[in-house]
DNA sequence: AATAAATGTAGACAACGACTACATTAAACA
DNA sequence: TGTTTAATGTAGTCGTTGTCTACATTTATT
């Protein structure tokens, strides 16, 4: 997955790419309160300014992970759909399976994607990606409503819905204390059974 | 802002109560990676050593803010549900509308609640008040079910449901770019109209 | 009243984020 | 090609923070 192109020059070649990575291990062993910009560079054998030549600050990195984290989860949850041989109500069902796949494969960079303080930064990067993952959401919520789906539902509070339960449900699924309530299923046992209360199949 | 106490006490009476308080303003005010005792301590009048005889360090500060967000959002929701005079099911929807009101009414506690480092803590009080938390909208769902909402559906996948749909929804709302996009809707338009989706009223 | 426990103070230290001036490498251009 | 310019990394510094220790003051207990 660390498709690291070592150039082996004095410069290190690709280091945001090596510190976006580096980041994320340590949010995955550590948790984002351990992140240092420091010990990253200590890691990776660069001087501790070394950093500063590519994230302005340490919000700045964590917003790059959040952006890298939400174009992701956008290109993980439009596969889901394009491999779903189904109608727009089945790609919707098969994105949200996606999405939460995703997240749980992922925990660092959705972890990212949820840190309240990222909210507050105006990114313009960040921005556009939240956007686009927003309106691929939306767009296939719509596309289920001329399915039927829903009728008469506002469609911008249905694509909110939609976005709610697999952003709720990998929060809690990650959780200690409310995965343990439900550990007789298998993940992808609760993943199917999830998405299937939140998109019902069509009846048929 | 700052409620300082004039200093002709060596005992500041109630710090601890103090300490969480000014917490919550500063999380609101400026997020949590601006959290930091020593500027807390400053604000009360102690010196920046004095929050240690309250709290082991930093992430046992923000545990104490989680044990109070779900504390108090377990009240909401069964405040919600008592004041709710329908049935279970009913009684659920209100729930969800209840927690949703709390949340977005208590955002500094609600960032505490969601905060990724929050899950680290092994705290025993924060672990009992999430299962607290847990199993009263567990009970909540089960109950519903007994009035023949999603028969059938294995009962903690349906708490999870339960669960994700107000947990992702209040995350999201709080999102300026999510919420740029229903800001045509009243947020207790909002609110109604999302449990709706969830818990549709008995067919009758 | 004597003593212990709780609570607040003051000082120290290492780590951190962020800034600066400077050095080295890569890129652009003549 | 050689020169200049921008990009990138280094080393040093500063103020702030978390956390630890020793000590002071107040409150609780016996």
């Amino acid at each position: 997955m660390t498709d690291t192109r070592p150039k082996e020059t004095y410069h290190h070649g690709d280091l945001r790419r090596a510190i976006i990575d580096r980041a994320a291990d340590v949010i995955d062993a550590s948790g984002v309160e351990a992140l240092s910009l420091r010990s990253i560079a200590r890691d990776l054998g660069v001087s501790h300014g070394a950093p500063n030549r590519h994230f302005k600050n340490k919000a700045d990195l964590l917003a790059a992970l959040a952006t890298e984290a939400y174009e992701q989860a956008r290109a993980a949850t439009v596969a889901a759909a394009e491999e779903c041989e189904g109608g727009a109500i089945a790609k919707l069902r098969a994105m949200g399976v996606g999405y939460l796949n995703w997240a749980l494969d992922h925990r660092a960079l959705f972890t990212a994607l949820n840190h309240p303080d990222v909210k507050r930064s105006a990114d313009s990067e960040l921005l556009k990606s939240m956007r686009a993952f927003q309106l691929t959401v939306r767009d296939a919520s719509i596309a289920a409503q001329g399915e039927g789906r829903y009728p008469g539902v506002d469609e911008k509070l249905l694509a909110l819905y939609n976005n709610s339960v697999p952003f709720g449900a990998a929060l809690l699924i990650d959780h200690p204390v409310f995965a343990a309530e439900i550990d007789h299923l298998s993940r992808d046992e609760l993943i199917e059974g999830l998405m299937t209360l939140v998109v019902p199949a069509p009846s048929e």
